[in-house]
RNA sequence: AGGCAAUUAGCUCAGUGGUAGAGCACUACCUUGACACGGUAGGGGUCAGCAGUUCAACUCUGCUAUUGCCUACCA
């Protein structure tokens, strides 16, 4: 079979995403095991108006290494997928389109047809990103995809209201909120931010006192809201005001008599230590208004115009256009003290970015006080969910939790959970599941629901469980039962507040259990000057732009590699050097299939341990008759050698490969158990580019490209390709469509490592056995050994390149070695004449070679020679030799002194200093050696 | 204002109480039948600064500087 030159990754991709999703091979019931554990992830829901940015890319890509990973580990796995319905961005997506196609407002149309056009936007336009995550190539079981607003998962946010109401901790009130003038709805605290103006002002108003010709100047950023202002109020412990406490001010523009106060809340050190007071415009002022019983005049409309409490003048006036008119006639009434220039935070909408106001406005709020006690409890208790990285996020976690307020879930939208509150003329609310249930506890029909629609964090907090069926009514399912609690939760740390606190109160509340055991908290992408991406400064990196140059496999273990819980800035480089990755993969094996023919993948062939005991085994057990067979199998797979001590029947370079892969492997599970996608990444890129590439394959090459069929040459193929294929499968949960695409090119592979819980599925790498490693495979010695191979022709290629050798120049290798360094040389002979460019070997325990050579030092005191007749410069040489003793000589000298300090001798573990000794001993052998060899030069 | 984190090679980042690592970039050589998206051999770091603990500190502690993030905001 031959492959293209290079991988082209786009019809891969295309391919086999589709393969995958026919055959349901994402499904859990692709497990046919009624033993298997059981793992599950439910993907945060994406807001069904976005489009996937590196954020999501970031942590899809975790969470689908971990499924494919666990999926090929036999585990039942369910990666569960969903959008959310996103209530207020998809309300503006509609309202501009309603606009712009019909030129109608939402209110022209009404409510009803309104929520048909957003459902009509949602089926239109709403699987962006649902195919996008295809494109990503994410395991996800298709056919259980959940949205907010699903009939079931709406009933569960009915219950969830109608049962914390019932138990008093929902409740209905009118509150300071955080008003967007723009969606005209109210927002929660976190959906609020901060913006800072430097053009800022700050105006300085003269308030008259009455019966007085005094006047207190107040200080304010919003001189529109004195015209709610009900009071002034000054610290009653400041002297310069204390005489005016109770009387009153005449408040200038409007005909009010407002009186002052005293409250501690004022700071008398700020400002001018006097604060006019707007009770229905400001959250502190309200606390204050309470305390005494002030009037709350709301001066302004849902849009942020005055109303007809700012009076006559002010009237429907923008509320800017009212803080322009507000000064000038302060100026014109002589009262404007002053206006500063004024560095300013303003809290705007996170969505829009309008300037929020504070707003009096009655709305439903829910006291958490309950449920985030159980949280607390779980985290003292359990420690859970435990949080990956721990430090910052646990602390961060419990200490919002500690200082938790209220929640405000009602929206003034109409895309959402209508809440089911239904009020009769009086005004009595009734809440309940249906208007029907309504009915019967008002006892009359003509009822009204409120018009206002629950948050849409308030459906997606109840997402662990009621994706997997609850809905308060059925409490108990399938999936419920074996994927509830999931696993772990992949997000990033902007939502600990907004979603995955409240997911584990709502699971402990409602389920009575945590929604996951475990939460990794993914770092931030930044730009490549560390900057974070936003469409403000138009600095986002598209990952479908990086998928469509790169291919998405580069693109996901890039992010595998950063993804170490620090933020990161993303670099083109980066992500083509795994396109590199990808490449050299695609190469390794285009060379394997070009020189496969008569071998098979076959686990065996790396383990004939395995294969000869489980024939004798068989044999053991089983009628005489299968040893014809039995003989037959055991010829094929290691013939030629021993079937005694099958072990010998490898050579040095495939047990030290074997060796590696299985090392590689151990830690690759270790790195994913712990959540270490960089390191598993490592491992991997390292085993197959150094390990895998640089040494194994150039070391059985003249093996493997045998012309002819032989036994010997068709056993090592087998071996490669099936290292290969196992590679391919560790590699596979990083990188799905590459991985796919070659083993679907091996020869077939033999049904000894199939995965048994998959056994009548589709043939793919992605429900093969995943490699776990096996510790009895590991060969130091073999190791050891063939890195003495590696070493010694290292060390000759330095030494041609230090001595400008031309290629073409093929000296002899003069080796002085023990016995046991010359019989490893001796049986890799020919590679090492191979990757050395050299002519012969010639192996002595001690050197007899011409002066005119370069000569180098191995370790464990072997010397190694190249005589290079005519080619020599002996100065240079020389120079060669005291550069390599000069560094030697400092690090000998810091051991040295190392072992002279008494205390260190005495006080740090013997190994270490006897390991130190043993260094200063090899450093000794090689500087004799090197200072013998330039005396020779001279 | 409070809290937290970061500071390691030119760049982006790993890492560990016991001789500093990767990728990219850089230098020299190489179009050798898997791969120039490649190969071979190299150069490059007082691990932000100061003090302390320790036989030993890049790693632990404290302080300082710079940067970033989060929380709360005073009109």
């Amino acid at each position: 079979m031959e492959l293209e030159k290079a991988y082209n990754p786009k019809e891969a991709e295309e391919a086999h995403y589709k393969n995958w999703e026919a055959n349901r091979c994402f499904a859990p019931e692709i497990n046919e095991n009624p033993h298997a554990e059981k793992f599950s992830i439910v993907i945060p829901p994406p807001n069904v108006t976005g489009s996937l940015h590196m954020g999501h890319a970031l942590q899809h890509t975790l969470m689908d290494v971990l499924a494919r990973w666990k999926r090929m580990l036999g585990y039942k796995t369910l990666f569960l997928v969903g959008v959310d319905h996103a209530g207020i961005s998809t309300q503006l997506m509609v309202t501009r389109q309603l606009k712009k196609d019909e030129h109608k407002t939402p209110q022209d149309i009404g409510r009803e047809a309104f929520v048909e056009k957003a459902w009509a936007w949602k089926e239109k336009y709403g699987n962006t990103i649902t195919n996008q995550i295809r494109r990503e190539g994410l395991s996800v079981d298709w056919s259980r995809e959940r949205f907010t607003m699903d009939e079931s998962l709406s009933l569960a946010v009915r219950n969830v209201f109608v049962e914390l109401f019932e138990e008093g901790w929902i409740y209905r009130g009118k509150r300071i909120v955080n008003w967007c003038p723009k969606d005209k709805t109210v927002l929660s605290d976190l959906e609020v931010k901060e913006e800072t103006r430097k053009d800022g002002k700050l105006f300085y108003l003269n308030y008259p006192v009455k019966d007085s010709d005094r006047k207190i100047t107040v200080a304010t950023t919003r001189p529109e809201t004195m015209l709610g202002d009900t009071a002034v109020a000054v610290n009653p412990e400041d002297e310069r005001y204390r005489d005016l406490i109770g009387k009153t001010i005449l408040l200038p523009l409007t005909n009010r008599e407002i009186p002052i106060i005293a409250d501690e809340y004022v700071d008398a050190e700020f400002g001018t230590g006097a604060v006019k007071i707007t009770p229905a415009h400001d959250p502190n002022d309200y606390e204050v208004g309470l305390r005494h019983v002030l009037p709350q005049i709301n001066v302004m409309n849902k849009d942020a115009t005055m109303n007809a409490e700012a009076g006559a003048d002010f009237e429907n006036l923008d509320r800017y256009a009212a803080r322009e008119k507000v000064i000038e006639k302060f100026e014109a009434l002589n009262l404007l003290e002053k206006i500063d220039d004024y560095e300013i935070v303003l809290p705007v909408c996170e969505r829009c970015k309008t300037v929020i106001e504070p707003y009096l406005s009655e709305q439903w709020f829910v006291n958490m006080s309950e449920m985030r006690d159980l949280a607390l409890d779980l985290m003292r208790t359990e420690g859970a969910p435990h949080f990956y990285p721990q430090i910052p996020h646990e602390k961060v976690y419990t200490t919002w939790l500690e200082n938790l307020k209220d929640w405000t879930i009602s929206r003034q939208l109409w895309w959402g959970h209508q809440i089911p509150a239904w009020y009769d003329e009086a005004g009595n609310v009734y809440v309940a599941r249906t208007k029907e249930e309504a009915i019967d506890k008002a006892k009359t029909a003509h009822l009204m629901q409120d018009a206002d629609v629950l948050d849409t964090w308030f459906s997606s907090w109840l997402w662990s469980f009621s994706t997997m069926g609850w809905n308060g009514e059925t409490t108990e399912t399938e999936d419920l039962n074996e994927f509830h609690p999931t696993d772990v939760l992949v997000t990033n740390r902007d939502i600990i507040f907004l979603w995955v606190s409240r997911m584990v109160m709502s699971g402990l509340k409602f389920v009575g259990e945590k929604p996951f055991s475990d939460i990794i908290i993914t770092g931030t992408v930044l730009d490549k000057n560390g900057q974070r991406m936003s469409k403000t400064k138009n600095n986002g990196v598209d990952p479908l732009d990086v998928f469509d140059k790169y291919g998405v496999d580069a693109t996901r273990i890039t992010l595998a590699d950063s993804a170490t819980g620090a933020d990161f800035a993303w670099r083109d480089e980066k992500v083509e050097s795994f396109r590199n990755f990808a490449n050299k993969i695609w190469n390794a094996t285009r060379f394997c299939l070009m020189n496969s023919e008569g071998a098979r993948v076959d686990y065996f062939s790396i383990n004939p341990q395995a294969e000869v005991a489980e024939i004798l085994a068989a044999r053991a057990e089983q009628a005489p008759e299968l040893d014809e067979e039995d003989e037959e199998i055991l010829d094929k797979i290691i013939p030629e050698f021993s079937k005694d001590n099958p072990k010998e029947n490898l050579s040095l370079t495939d047990r030290w490969i074997i060796s590696r892969f299985n090392k590689t492997a151990l830690n690759v599970n270790k790195a994913l158990d712990q959540y270490n996608f960089h390191e598993a990444v490592q491992l991997l890129y390292h085993f197959f580019w150094d390990d895998f590439c640089d040494w194994y394959i150039e070391l059985v090459k003249d093996e493997i490209t045998q012309p002819e069929p032989n036994v010997r040459r068709d056993a090592a193929r087998s071996r490669i390709l099936t290292i290969l294929e196992q590679a391919l499968r560790l590699l596979h949960p990083f990188m799905p469509f590459l991985t796919e695409e070659l083993w679907q090119k091996l020869p077939e592979v033999s049904s000894a490592s199939h995965n048994d819980a998959y056994r009548n599925a589709p043939q793919t790498v992605m429900l093969t056995d995943f490699p776990k490693g096996d510790a009895a495979m590991i060969d130091e010695q073999a190791e050891r050994e063939t890195q003495a191979v590696i070493e010694l022709i290292s060390k000759v290629r330095n030494i041609r390149a230090e001595m400008n050798i031309k290629p073409s120049d093929k000296p002899a290798i003069h080796v002085a070695a023990d016995a046991d360094l010359q019989k490893i040389f001796t049986a890799n002979k020919a590679q090492i004449l191979k990757l050395a460019r050299a002519d012969g070997l010639k192996l002595a325990t001690v050197f007899d070679i011409p002066k005119a050579s370069a000569k180098g030092v191995l370790t464990g005191g072997a010397e190694v020679a190249l005589p290079l007749e005519g080619l020599i410069d002996f100065a240079k040489e020389a120079e060669r030799l005291e550069n390599q003793m000069a560094k030697l000589a400092v690090e000998g000298e810091r051991l040295q002194k190392q072992l002279a300090n008494q205390s260190f001798v005495e006080k740090a573990p013997a190994e270490k200093v006897r390991e130190i000794s043993e260094r200063v001993s090899e450093i000794e052998a090689q500087t004799k050696i090197l200072s013998q060899n330039i005396e020779a030069l001279r």
